[in-house]
RNA sequence: GCGAAAGUGGCGGAAUUGGCAGACGCGCCAGACUUAGGAUCUGGUCCCGCAAGGGGUGGGGGUUCGAAUCCCCCCUUUCGCACCA
C-alpha cells in the first residue's frame, strides 16, 4: 500500500476489482432477506450533473450499509430515453435520436462507474429499446381492454410559428419557449386518455399505507387528487325550460343564492345566445368575458368579469327565480361548470356582488354567538364580508335552526328523494392525456380499421416497432403520420385494410412502472417475472428529487394498482419508504446553465477523484436539505481523506502480516475496560460511538453529514493519540480494531479509499463482504459525563458520573450515589433520581 | 389568499427524548517548516470585557430548577396550490 494518498489509481484498481469479482450482483434467494434501494432512473442528458451525484452517492451509503447488514440488495440502474430534448435535437442537427440518446448513456453510463456506484449492471435498462417499449404497448391493451384507455377531443397547446404541438412546459408566459413572440394557440384534437380518475380514491385510500413517505408529498398529491364531496343540484331554466346543474359543496347556503354563474365555456351558453332576445349583443359580451377568462392562464390575479344572460333560472328548495349570468371564473372543466351564487357566503361571490350589485342574502348564522335569526324571511341583510364558515341555518324554510353539517345531509337526501338533485363527489384530478404528437416515444398500438374501427393491436404483434427512417422536421402532427409503411397495415380483426395510430406516448408511461422491469429485465414472455417481483417487491427504499412529487409518483402508484387489477401483483402500493433529497445549488441558486454555476462532476473526479465528490455532497448538508456548492469546501474533503489515509497507512505498515479476514458475523473483540489504559480505554470509547452513531442514523435518520463529522472526529482523536501510540500505550490490537471499524464506516461514504486501506490491514475481500460490526453500548458509554445536579429541586452544580448507557442501570445509580454523596458533603440522602446522560435529582434532609 | 417547512457565528451546518449552544468543516488571524505557497503542520476564532464576569439561537410573552428545542402572538424566507364553488 502506497504511504500517500493518490485517488485516480485506488479507484480505477478498485473498480476493476468490484466489476471482477461481479460484487453488484444478486439473485433472488429465498433464504435471504432481501432489500431493493431504488434511485429515480435518469434521462440520458449527456453528462451527469452534482444533482445525480448527490442522489446515487446517498442510495450507494445505502446499499453498502444494507449489504453489510447482510441484506441480499438489489440496486439496480436504467435510462428513461425516450423524450423530446434528443427529439429536438435531432432535428437541429437532421440525425436520429437513437443516435444522441444511446451515445449519451454510453457516456453517463461511463461517469457513474467512475463514480463507484454499486450497480448490478447487468440489470441496466433503456426505455427506448422494443425490449422495454413492447410492454408499455401490451399495458395499453391492458387498459384499452379495461376500458380505462380512450379517446375524446381535447385543448392542445399549439405553437403557430413552429406548426405543432406543445408540451405545457414548453409554454413560457402563454408563449411558445422557441419562439417568445408567438402566443400559443388552442387546438382542439382527438387524443387517448388514461383513465387515472377511475383510482382517484383509491389513490387517496392507500395513502394510509404510505407511512413511510415524507408527509409534505403527501400532501401535495392530496391536493393534487382534490376530492371534494358536494351535491348537484338542478336549477330550471325557466324561458327554455331546460335544467342546469350545478354543484356545491354548500347547499346549506343555497336559500342565499342570488345568481347561477355559467363558466363562459358551458355548452348551455350557446344555447341561451341562440333563444337570446338580441343574440348578437350577448354573443360579443359572452366573448369579451371569456377572452378575459382565457386571458386569465397567463395573468397572475383576474379581475372578476361577467354579464347577465337576461335568462332566469328557479332555485329548486324555494321556487325562487334567480338571474343566470357568465362569470370569467368558474372553470368549465371543473364540477359541472355552473355554480350558484351565495355572496353572503362566499369569498368570490361575495366580490362578484358588490361589483355587479347583485342582492346579498344571509342565511347562515355564526354557532354560540347569541345570535337570533330575524323572523322576517325576506330580510336581506347587507354583510361587509362574506362568512364562509359553518353555522346555524336561517332564511331558510323548512331547514331554520339546524347546523350547517345536518342540513347538508339532510338537503342532500331531500334533493334525492324530490328527484332534483343528488349527493356526489368531484376530484380535481384529471384523466391522464398520453398522446404526444411526437417521434421519439413508444407507438400507441391502436388500428383504424373502417369495418371494426378502433382495434388493439394483437399481443402476439407486439412490439409495433417505432420506423428508424423518418424526416423529422419540427412541423405539422405527428411524425410517424409521414411513413406510409407505418401507417398502412393490417386490420388485426378483419384482414383489411387499416391505418395505425401514429401518436406516441407520454414517457411518464415508461417511468411509471421500469423499476419492476429490473427484477427480470430480459424476461420476454410478460412484462415482469411475476416470481422475481414476488421477492423483490416493494421497493425498501426509493429515493429521488421532490420535484416528481406529483406527476412521477402517482403515476407510478397508479400502474400498480392497474398491476393489480389484472393480477400481476398482489399488493397496492409499490415503495414502502421514499426520501425526497433536496437540491445543488451554487451562489444561491439552482445550478443551471444558463445561469453559469454548473460544477461538472468530470471535472471534479478528475481534479480530486470520486471518493471526495461522494464525500463532500455527503458532508455538506443532510440530504434532505438542500446543499450549497462551495468550491473551498470540497478542499476540505480532500483534505480530510489525505489525512485519514495517511493516518490508517501508516499504522497499517506496522501491524505483523497475515490472514485476518474480518469475521462474516458480528462478533467483535471484548475487553475489560477496568484493564485498559485510559488512552485505551479513550479509543474504544471513541470509535463505538461512532459506530454507534452512524449505525443508528443509517437506520433511520440520515444526516450522513453528521455521521462524516463523527468519523472526522474519530481521526481528529487518532492523531492527538500519536504520541501514545508511539509510546506504546495502545496495543496494536486494540489500535487495529479500532482502525478497522474505522474503515467500514468510511466504506460507506468513500468504497474505494476504503478497500485499499482495508486491504492495506490484511484483508483479502472487499469491505463490502464484512459483516457490518454492531457498537457495544458499554464501549458507547459516554466517559465522565459531566452532569447537572438539583437538590431538593434546585440546581446545585454539576458532578462528573460515569455514565453507561442501556444495560446496567444498577451499576449507573451505584455510581452517582457515590459522587453525589461526596458532592453534597455530609448531607442525608433520601432519594436520588438518575436521568442517564440527563439530570441528577437528590432529595436530602 | 390557502397549505407545508424553516429561521442558530462571516459561511455550510451540529446539539436522538427540554440538560455544557455553536460539534465537524469552510473562511479568517497568528506561528512553524519552506527559494516559494492556493502544500503541510501547530495554536486561536459567537459577542462585550484586561479580567472576574455578563449577554446570546428572527422579535415579544409564557411553562419549567433548566428552553434553540414545548405553548401563545408577531415578523421574515423558501416551497407547493393558487378563483376547484
Amino acid at each position: 500500500m502506497d504511504s500517500t494518498y493518490d485517488p485516480q489509481k485506488i479507484e480505477a484498481k478498485w473498480q476493476a476489482r468490484w466489476a471482477e469479482q461481479k460484487l453488484f450482483e444478486s439473485e433472488v434467494d429465498s433464504a435471504r432477506k432481501k432489500y431493493y434501494v431504488l434511485e429515480m432512473l435518469p434521462y440520458p442528458s449527456g453528462d451527469i450533473h452534482m444533482g445525480h451525484v448527490r442522489n446515487y452517492t446517498i442510495g450507494d451509503a445505502l446499499a453498502r450499509y444494507k449489504w453489510m447488514r447482510g441484506l441480499n440488495v438489489i440496486h439496480p440502474i436504467g435510462w428513461d430515453a425516450f423524450g423530446l430534448p434528443a427529439e429536438n435535437a435531432a432535428i437541429k442537427n437532421q440525425r436520429h435520436p437513437s443516435e444522441f440518446t444511446f451515445n449519451h448513456i454510453d457516456r453517463m453510463r461511463g461517469q457513474l462507474k467512475r463514480l463507484g456506484v454499486s450497480y448490478d449492471w447487468r440489470r441496466e435498462i433503456a426505455t427506448c429499446t422494443p425490449e422495454y417499449y413492447r410492454w408499455n404497448q401490451w399495458f395499453f391493451i391492458r387498459m384499452f381492454e379495461r376500458g380505462l384507455a380512450y379517446r375524446k377531443k381535447s385543448r392542445v397547446n399549439w405553437c403557430p410559428s413552429c406548426a405543432t404541438v406543445l408540451a405545457n412546459e414548453q409554454v413560457v408566459n402563454g408563449c411558445c419557449w422557441r419562439h417568445e413572440e408567438t402566443p400559443v394557440v388552442e387546438r382542439e384534437i382527438e387524443q387517448w386518455f388514461w383513465k387515472i380518475t377511475a383510482y382517484a380514491e383509491r389513490l387517496l385510500e392507500d395513502m394510509k399505507e404510505l407511512v413511510q413517505w415524507p408527509e409534505r408529498v403527501l400532501s401535495m398529491q392530496q391536493n393534487w387528487i382534490g376530492k371534494s364531496v358536494g351535491a348537484e343540484i338542478a336549477f330550471m331554466v325557466n324561458e327554455i325550460e331546460e335544467p342546469l346543474r350545478i354543484f356545491t359543496t354548500r347547499v346549506d347556503t343555497i336559500f342565499g343564492c342570488t345568481a347561477v354563474y355559467l363558466a363562459p365555456d358551458h355548452p348551455i351558453v350557446q344555447k341561451l345566445i341562440s333563444f337570446s332576445e338580441d343574440p348578437e349583443k350577448l354573443r360579443r359580451e359572452a366573448d369579451r368575458v371569456k377572452a378575459s377568462a382565457i386571458h386569465a392562464r397567463v395573468e397572475v390575479e383576474l379581475e372578476k368579469l361577467g354579464v347577465d344572460t337576461g335568462f332566469s333560472a328557479r332555485n329548486p328548495y324555494n321556487g325562487e327565480n334567480v338571474p343566470i349570468w357568465i362569470a370569467n371564473f368558474v372553470l368549465a372543466e371543473y364540477g359541472t361548470g355552473a355554480v350558484m351564487a351565495v355572496p353572503a357566503h362566499d369569498e368570490r361571490d361575495f366580490e362578484f356582488s358588490t361589483t355587479f350589485g347583485l342582492p346579498i342574502r344571509s342565511v347562515i348564522a355564526p354557532v354560540g354567538a347569541g345570535f337570533v335569526p330575524p323572523k322576517e324571511s325576506t330580510v336581506i341583510n347587507v354583510p361587509s364580508e362574506a362568512f364562509v364558515e359553518y353555522g346555524i341555518l336561517f332564511n331558510s324554510g323548512p331547514y331554520n335552526g339546524l347546523t350547517s353539517e345536518i342540513a347538508i345531509e339532510r338537503m342532500t337526501r331531500d334533493a334525492e328523494t324530490r328527484g332534483f338533485g343528488k349527493g356526489t363527489i368531484q376530484y380535481r384530478i384529471k384523466d391522464w392525456g398520453i398522446s404526444r404528437q411526437r417521434y421519439w416515444g413508444t407507438p400507441i398500438p391502436i388500428v383504424y380499421c373502417d369495418a371494426c374501427g378502433m382495434v388493439p393491436v394483437r399481443d402476439q404483434d407486439l412490439p409495433v416497432i417505432l420506423p428508424p427512417d423518418v424526416k423529422l422536421t419540427g412541423q405539422g402532427q405527428s411524425p410517424l403520420a409521414s411513413v406510409p409503411d407505418f401507417v398502412n397495415t393490417r386490420c388485426p380483426n378483419c384482414g383489411g385494410r387499416a391505418r395505425r395510430e401514429t401518436d406516441t406516448m407520454d414517457t411518464f408511461v415508461d417511468s411509471s412502472w421500469y423499476f419492476y422491469r429490473y427484477t427480470s429485465p430480459h424476461f420476454s414472455t410478460a412484462p415482469i417475472d411475476t416470481e422475481a417481483v414476488k421477492y423483490w417487491f416493494p421497493v425498501d427504499q426509493y429515493i429521488g428529487g421532490i420535484e416528481h412529487a406529483i406527476l412521477h409518483l402517482i403515476y407510478m402508484r397508479f400502474f400498480t394498482k392497474v398491476m393489480q387489477d389484472i393480477g400481476l401483483v398482489n399488493f397496492s402500493e409499490p415503495v414502502a419508504r421514499l426520501f425526497t433529497q433536496g437540491m445543488v445549488i451554487k451562489d444561491g441558486a439552482k445550478m443551471s446553465k444558463s445561469k453559469g454555476n454548473v460544477v461538472d462532476p468530470k471535472e471534479m473526479f478528475a481534479k480530486y477523484g470520486a471518493d471526495t465528490v461522494r464525500l463532500y455532497t455527503l458532508f455538506a448538508a443532510p440530504p434532505a436539505r438542500d446543499f450549497d456548492w462551495s468550491d473551498s469546501g470540497i478542499e476540505g474533503a480532500t483534505r480530510f481523506l489525505n489525512r485519514a489515509y495517511r493516518l490508517v497507512a501508516k499504522h497499517a505498515s506496522t501491524f505483523p502480516p497475515g490472514k485476518a479476514d474480518h469475521p462474516k458475523d458480528n462478533r467483535r473483540p471484548r475487553w475489560d475496560l477496568g484493564q485498559l489504559s485510559s488512552e485505551e480505554r479513550r479509543l474504544i470509547r471513541k470509535t463505538h460511538q461512532t459506530l454507534r452513531h452512524v449505525t443508528e442514523d443509517l437506520d433511520g435518520r440520515w444526516h450522513f453529514n453528521t455521521d462524516v463529522a463523527m468519523a472526522m472526529e474519530l481521526v481528529n482523536d487518532l492523531s492527538e493519540m500519536e504520541e501514545s501510540i508511539e509510546a506504546g500505550k495502545v496495543r496494536p490490537k486494540i489500535l487495529k480494531n479500532s482502525l478497522e471499524y474505522l474503515v467500514l464506516m468510511l466504506s460507506l461514504f468513500v468504497p474505494h479509499m476504503a478497500d485499499e486501506l482495508w486491504e492495506g490491514l490484511g484483508h483479502s475481500e472487499p469491505a463490502l463482504r464484512a459483516a457490518w460490526p454492531a457498537f457495544d453500548p458499554e464501549y458507547a458509554a459516554e466517559d465522565e459525563l459531566e452532569i447537572p445536579v438539583q437538590v431538593n429541586g434546585k440546581l446545585r452544580g454539576r458532578i462528573l458520573v460515569t455514565v453507561a448507557v442501556g444495560e446496567d442501570e444498577i451499576r449507573e445509580r451505584a455510581q452517582a450515589e457515590e459522587k453525589v454523596a461526596q458532592a453534597i458533603n455530609g448531607r442525608q440522602i433520601v432519594k436520588i433520581i438518575v436521568v442517564p446522560k440527563k439530570l441528577v435529582n437528590i432529595v436530602v434532609k
